[in-house]
DNA sequence: GAAAAGATTACCT
DNA sequence: GGTAATCTTTTCC
């Protein structure tokens, strides 16, 4: 049994090395990113526990971008958007955090909606609701997606998915580019009718 | 120091 | 569809 269970250890292990997502993979133009990750899995560990989604709506925030929280140049709050590529930048809005990977500096994609696998698929429809229920805190900002022992990110399975486009939800400034992206007809996307 | 603004959500009518 | 909740960072005096 233990045998077993060891060798088993060793091969999912194995393939799970060959499935992360990395380093290059974040270091690429952010809209790119953004689209891609489209279908990957986002892997938490809470204590013992693995929580996982599958990313179905993404957000590009960029360099030139007076919506983006990088715009105007490093801060305090915003320094993991000029960390390394996979870097987690997660802020604070309201009562809810949010969590961005970061791509090349002073880029990211916002996560904005997860079908949550093993549980209601819909409870990770929103930025807000994908991290509460992963269980992604304000902690996590600044943990290494890539290399980091927490959070992962896994390259996604099967064919192409159908992607949508529209304008970013929720902003004000750079409201019109289509920055958001989404597939199609899946029930996790926080708000599907926004063209 | 004070005040405003938010990449949101839940609950109201 | 509108709005209150809630709190940190940023910005302005």
């Amino acid at each position: 049994m233990t045998g077993t269970r060891s060798r088993t250890a060793a091969r999912s292990s194995s393939a799970r090395a060959a499935t992360r997502l990395g380093r290059a993979f974040f270091d690429r133009p952010t809209v790119r990113v953004a689209r891609e990750l489209l279908g990957a899995r986002l892997r938490v560990r809470v204590g013992r526990t693995v929580r996982e989604a599958r990313i179905v709506e993404t957000e590009a925030y960029l360099r030139d971008d007076p919506a983006s929280h990088a715009f105007r140049g490093p801060t305090r709050r915003n320094r993991s958007m000029f960390g390394s590529p996979g870097t987690m930048y997660v802020f604070r809005i309201h009562r809810v955090v949010c969590a961005n990977l970061v791509t090349r500096v002073g880029e990211a994609v916002l996560l904005r909606a997860g079908a949550i696998v093993g549980s209601d698929p819909a409870s990770g429809s929103g930025p807000g609701r994908l991290c509460r229920a992963l269980g992604i805190t304000i902690a996590d900002d600044g943990a290494d997606a890539v290399r980091g022992s927490r959070v992962a990110v896994r390259r996604r399975a099967g064919p192409r998915p159908r992607i949508r486009v529209s304008r970013r939800i929720g902003i004000r400034r750079a409201a019109d580019r289509p920055l958001r992206f989404y597939l199609a007809g899946d029930r996790a996307v926080s708000h599907p009718h926004v063209a």
